[in-house]
DNA sequence: GTATAATTTGACTTTATGGTCGAATAAATT
DNA sequence: AATTTATTCGACCATAAAGTCAAATTATAC
């Protein structure tokens, strides 16, 4: 049928694209239990039922692997923030919506990586940094907004931001996804916890 | 003189601890700023003036390094619960008296160091998951001490624990001793923060 | 069923770096 | 000054793991 050769190169694609994420999910995962220098390629590829050398067919190198999970990530991230333009009476409360959002990115799925950026060189690194810097100033100007509308005790933003975005981004290390503690809970803590800590 | 017969055999040990102490100093400095994986042996040595041979009489190896990292990190962090012993009179206020010991520690020149235990094999790494568990265990029991007589708001002990002892771990990877914010002021802001955030 | 393009592989090269060793140097001891 | 002991080094080895490539396999198209 005609539509075979129209949908046939577009399947292609799609599948290619398809196991390229599989190859990035399947190496956050392992980046995040074991760490990125614990993990080879080679186990990568067998926990995918693939040889090394088919992995380069989807991916130029390990370090590429490293920066795409940090960018999809921050996609992520950059969309939990646009989701929350526009919504919560004030500052704190649109920083709750925000930390919430972004503590269930953390929790779902094996997905969250935002370690290591030290193994990203030149370009890579950069623009990690770069997406870095723009999630911390968009963070820093909501509690700023806060503590200008009252809703949030005054004190150094920056400090502020780094004490519940460190209690966050540790989440990696001790977060089992499926072991004892549920996403849910952790989330609802956290937002809890963080707000309490810096509500006025 | 006799004395120094006596005193050199002992000068000499004392010259020899400290040389290995600088050396495991300057390593943890450089672990923390790029990472354990991404600091060889020979940046190591040559950030002291030394060939990297020469670091390897007095250190068996790179991961007895990073042993030795944790060790004297988990060392002053026992000496800070044992100091708090008997003060505060409540529970949220050691907590207070602890944590704030603890930040202390970690901003305290580039000592510190609790990263990176995945990179540790066998022996090594046992020992340092049974200190990081006591320093835990320590701190979760101060917390439902601190629960039960009604100074610290009620919720499950590990994830309050989780949340401000991640906030302190995270230090390790923006924290620039000698930058722009002060270990003071964060340690002042950390426990405020920390405090506030599950006081009752 | 043959040709073409997409996947996958085994076997290889390369590289970075941890670690070793015997010899050289410096310091203390007699 | 000679001898022993502590310290350091240059040159080397070992190895793990990243990355490559020509060839084989599998899927798709004709």
């Amino acid at each position: 049928m005609t539509t075979d050769k129209i949908d046939q190169p577009f399947n292609r694609e799609i599948q290619y694209a398809a196991k390229r994420r599989a190859v990035i999910r399947s190496a956050a995962g392992a980046f995040r239990r074991r760490g990125y220098h614990n993990t080879s390629m080679v186990l990568i590829a067998k926990s995918l039922g693939l040889s090394k050398a088919a992995l380069y067919y989807y991916v130029k190198s390990k370090e590429e692997i490293l920066y795409e999970c940090h960018i999809i990530m921050y996609d992520a991230m950059d969309g939990a923030v646009h989701s929350v333009r526009g919504k919560g009476d004030n500052g704190l409360e649109k920083l709750k919506l925000l930390y919430g959002s972004f503590a269930k990115l953390m929790t779902r799925d094996g997905l969250a990586l935002l370690a290591d950026v030290d193994s990203l060189k030149g370009e890579y690194q950069t623009t990690v940094l770069a997406r870095r810097g723009k999630i911390e100033r968009a963070v820093n100007r909501i509690v700023e907004h806060g503590m200008k509308d009252g809703s949030i005790k005054k004190a150094d933003p920056r400090i502020t931001v780094f004490f519940f975005m460190g209690a966050l981004n540790w989440l990696n290390v001790w977060y089992e996804p499926g072991g004892r503690i549920s996403g849910e809970k952790i989330t609802q803590a956290f937002v809890e916890q963080m707000s309490t800590g810096i509500s006025s």
